[in-house]
DNA sequence: TCACGTATCGTACTCAGGTACTAGGAGTGT
DNA sequence: ACACTCCTAGTACCTGAGTACGATACGTGA
């Protein structure tokens, strides 16, 4: 879906310019954040977060905004913690401001459709805070098993059934066990808890 | 930029019809998943998961050709779970494999970018994880547990049986595992495996 | 050819873990 | 006095986990 008409709030004229293939229409340009208020919903806006007097992104002012506009925040200096804090205000989307045409067109065009859209390093950094420390200190336990024993070792030390572990594997449950019996043996613990502190570098 | 040729991997007639007009070519079918070895590096491949024979996310497989190809994962019946480990594989790309056509024509053009695509119930997800690895997992399971709990949580989270917890805090097992019930249900998990994932800060 | 490791699967068994329902005593705040 | 939380504990029950016997098949190297 080619979003077809979209608001702009920015003194930037280079973005502007940069904006104004990016759609069906050429941008509307908004005075001031106050005008977004007079938005109906569901219409499209970019927001150049370096514009003079915007409210801070922690401010109730754009959680509201965000619940009936969709909207995405321009940062000619992006960083995760700011991205952060566009998303959780609700933003659709955290991009640099300073992008390609491009670039700012494919966040337009998916922001209009609904979807969300971040750059790849805040990407990371959520799937960071997720994962912290899923996959591994200790390289130890890696090397004393096989392929196959690596898959089911991670899938029970994250807390997976046996059953979920075969489903997932596509063998039966008696092989799952077959493989953890061997996995146990290898590494010297007695059942999956005692692997899964292993695998996770507790103790 | 739009995509314009990619790969695709599936057994879904009605998904290939739905991508023949996404991009300047039409996909590519590939075989079988060992033919994604073949092709060259930056190439755009769709995968369908609910194809036969696929390895699990978790293998390492997928990390090795996320490293190289552009990698978008359809899933017919998409979950956050699954998302999360198709993301911390590498894909570039996750959504529903029924998903309308001008949705999967916008993921293609994203990831063909070298950007990547993620539906909106995941990146909340995403989103909550963030909150709660920064806030909560520090010691958010602490303040939620009364002083006895906190005892048997973290010697559970050790490892350590119920009798023996039993034995070292002078009460019955039954007791324990009392204290357990509870410890489970304040901090939302259904084991023991799960409370030590949990209390060591992992997921 | 044969040994060996790896991956797969079957049946049967034991046992720790977890739940359901229940309940008494101690302490605290209203 | 009453309500509330916390710690304690009993019986009974179900289930997943792990083990103990197996077994077949495949590939590799001696």
């Amino acid at each position: 879906m080619r979003c077809t008409a979209f608001h702009l709030l920015s003194d930037d004229e280079s973005l502007c310019a940069r904006l104004r293939g990016a759609s069906a229409e050429p941008p509307h340009r908004l005075a001031a954040h106050g005008e977004l208020a007079t938005l109906a919903n569901g219409e499209v806006a970019l927001i150049d977060i370096a514009s003079p007097g915007l409210p801070p992104l922690q401010a109730p002012f754009w959680r509201v905004q965000c619940e009936r506009l969709k909207i995405g925040i321009l940062s000619p200096s992006p960083s995760d913690g700011e991205g952060l804090l566009a998303l959780e205000a609700g933003a659709h989307g955290y991009g640099h401001s300073y992008a390609a045409e491009h670039s700012l067109q494919q966040m337009l065009d998916v922001i209009a459709s609904g979807e969300l859209w971040v750059g790849r390093s805040l990407m990371a950094r959520l799937l960071k805070g997720v994962r912290q420390a899923s996959v591994v200190s200790g390289k130890g336990w890696q090397v004393l098993l096989t392929e196959r024993e690596r898959e089911v070792a991670s899938m029970a030390a994250m807390g997976e059934s046996n059953l979920s572990i075969a489903n997932a594997l596509g063998i039966t449950e008696r092989t799952v066990k077959s493989h953890l019996t061997t996995i146990f043996d290898k590494l010297d613990v007695t059942d999956r808890l005692q692997l899964a502190l292993r695998i996770h570098g507790i103790r």
